[in-house]
DNA sequence: CCCATATAGATGCAACTGCATCTATATGGA
DNA sequence: TCCATATAGATGCAGTTGCATCTATATGGG
């Protein structure tokens, strides 16, 4: 029977999620906006690709970002064309290439870091009572991803 | 200093708050797409209408729901064509209007709710422990919610 | 080697969102 | 009363996402 209905506690727990999720969320995004900042998922995706030293295929920083695939490649295209990425071919699968981070990219890191940074520690750090909390926050929420 | 900077069990659960939130949110509207039904907004401005009996005025949804004026505009245009909602001019302000939901619109949460509630005790409620985990999750995402 | 099938990524089109702006009514002060 | 300003909601347009499909290369079986 409990592998059907949600307890109260577990209803509950979605529906905040997804109003934190959503409040946090549009708070950062104005706050990067607001310093003349493009979108998170440009973010995103450059740290991904500074992270993989060497690149990164487009597949993964699909399963990286839980970004479908067509939006990756259109991603991709609109950081190539503001110079951020740089597009390889891969050496053993002509059906595949490898993106890299440009100069460009390195430096849209390096910049938006420290907004970003304060907007974290406003709209998260700020709203919880210690590391601790923090701590397990992010612990339950990782169980969330199996 | 820890005004500007966030701890690293801060950057982790903003991380996370993301990364789950997707994850989840992908996975019960794909259960509920698979099943037939509208996006998870529709329930949501429904669920809220039903709540609140004699209706509710598109500013209070979208206060209450986190979505911009112009997309709640939008939203219940849909709702509306689709015969969920009526639209009523409300009694003092001119400007203003009520938003009711339909008896088709009451039928379509109660249709939707049987997939709805397997999706989140699948995705939220067996990914934890316990009630008292689901419970704790709730309540540290409230603290972001202010 | 050839073909059937699978995988990587791109793309046309429709739906949705963000942004700025617009219309209509309300409200408060001269 | 009249006007300036504020508020509720709608809308044109551009950018983004979802969905289905398409192209190109890979891979495994005959």
């Amino acid at each position: 029977m409990s592998g059907e209905t949600p307890s109260k506690e577990t209803v509950l727990a979605w529906a905040r999620l997804m109003r934190a999720g959503r409040h946090v969320l549009g708070a950062v995004e104005r706050d990067l906006k607001q310093a003349g900042f493009p979108p998170l998922a440009w973010y995103d995706v450059l740290l991904e690709l500074r992270r993989a030293k060497g690149g990164l295929r487009p597949g993964a920083l699909e399963a990286e970002l839980l970004i479908a695939q067509h939006n990756i490649s259109r991603l991709l295209m609109r950081l190539e064309e503001a110079g951020f990425i740089e597009r390889r071919r891969h050496p053993e699968d002509g059906r595949g290439q490898i993106i890299v981070i440009s100069e460009a990219g390195r430096a849209l890191l390096k910049d938006m870091w420290p907004v970003y940074r304060k907007a974290i520690e406003a709209h998260v750090g700020a709203k919880l009572k210690s590391g601790k909390e923090a701590g397990e926050l992010a612990r339950l929420l990782s169980a969330l991803l199996e």
